[in-house]
DNA sequence: TCCGCGGCATGACACCTGTCATGGCCGAGT
DNA sequence: ACTCGGCCATGACAGGTGTCATGCCGCGGA
């Protein structure tokens, strides 16, 4: 029997998938969770021997779960599991000690094939996704060009930010400027969407 | 039995979804599709009671599905499946016909409850969101609004998006300050965030 | 018929943004 | 000790942006 620790803020995709993996003989789901700040609780609880994290969750995402819960046990095999593709995430995911990365859109097959290959200490990761992570390549932006730019995701004026970071306002536009130039994109929406797109956030 | 359609372009959470409803007695999957034309091929083959529509997909989407599905085949019953539990989502969905909207946020029984009541001829509405979406009305942009706040939607300059509608820059900008004051915001970004968020777009 | 509203456009103006040059501060590697 | 890179800041400037006044056209309702 394979323990399997569930995480994943949506109730009803968590649910499912817990019907999902509970009708294959050899795997058990022993705990749910909705949160990143759950998952340790619960593992130290059940002692799962894969934890199953989606990265998108309210407060500690899945990939900082996944790093809190590798530290503390290392027993446990961590497989990511997330709606976007994105190259950064994989990368992350890889830092933070999980061993598996599944994307949404593969088939439900691939899931528990995952489940059972990193449960006998394989790495599972999509090949095309990996190749695509390695040519975009690791965030170009400082710490504090990201945090800039994620300040400015909501679209606030180049105060807000500013008075956010407790920053001048041309040290913001420096920052905005430098994040925009790396990007390659125009304006600073642009950079932020495309730093979005390629994990850099 | 309730013959149920599927369509989800997550492959994953589909397959899941699927496994779960199959848990049921009373309900047997007839088919899965992954995207919004497939619908209503599949279900004139398959004529199910019921058809799920998830909200986001490639191409046409779920909500256009449902608007055409209902056209075509009155007798299946749409209810429609979302993330985003955004007010403008269930607003356009009633619009469509759908006779059901259940969050993706919601427990998993209450999708399996969604599914036996709208094939009872009941309606299935979040009494939260349908408050939600009471108070924050219909949109308050004109069609042309709409477009050119779409048409920023990935940030380009007043210049690209003039060029994309065949607009000049004065009339676009016109626009824009508009859309930013019916909104509330004080940037493009933010109104499109927003606008985005109320289902206006 | 006239009026009001929305789409389209022009022009002008204040303000915000993106870029650049310049300089000071600090920690890390040579 | 020295250099280099990242961070922070100031100041200046061109160009983009948001707002407003004004006007024309077409359409549907009073």
């Amino acid at each position: 029997m394979i323990r399997v620790l569930l995480a994943d803020d949506q109730a009803l995709v968590r649910g499912a998938l817990a019907a999902m993996l509970g009708l294959e003989p050899d795997i058990e789901v022993v705990a749910q969770v909705s949160s990143g700040e759950e998952v340790l609780p619960a593992a130290q609880r059940t002692s799962p021997d894969v934890a199953l994290l989606d990265v998108q969750m309210p407060g500690k995402d899945g990939l900082a779960a996944a790093a809190e819960l590798h530290r503390a046990l290392p027993a446990c095999r961590v497989v990511v599991c997330t709606t976007f593709g994105r190259p950064g995430y994989l990368a992350r995911a890889m830092a933070a000690g999980a061993v598996g990365f599944v994307v949404k859109d593969a088939p439900p097959e691939q899931l528990v094939d995952a489940v059972r290959r990193v449960h006998a200490g394989l790495r599972v990761v999509d090949p095309a996704l990996a190749a695509e992570s390695l040519a975009t390549g690791a965030s170009p932006l400082t710490d504090r060009e990201r945090d800039v730019l994620w300040a400015a995701h909501d679209g606030g004026t180049v105060a807000d930010i500013a008075r956010a970071l407790n920053l001048s306002e041309g040290t913001v536009r420096n920052h905005l400027s430098s994040a925009i130039g790396k990007t390659g994109a125009r304006t600073r929406a642009e950079a932020v969407r495309l730093a979005e797109d390629r994990g850099w956030l």
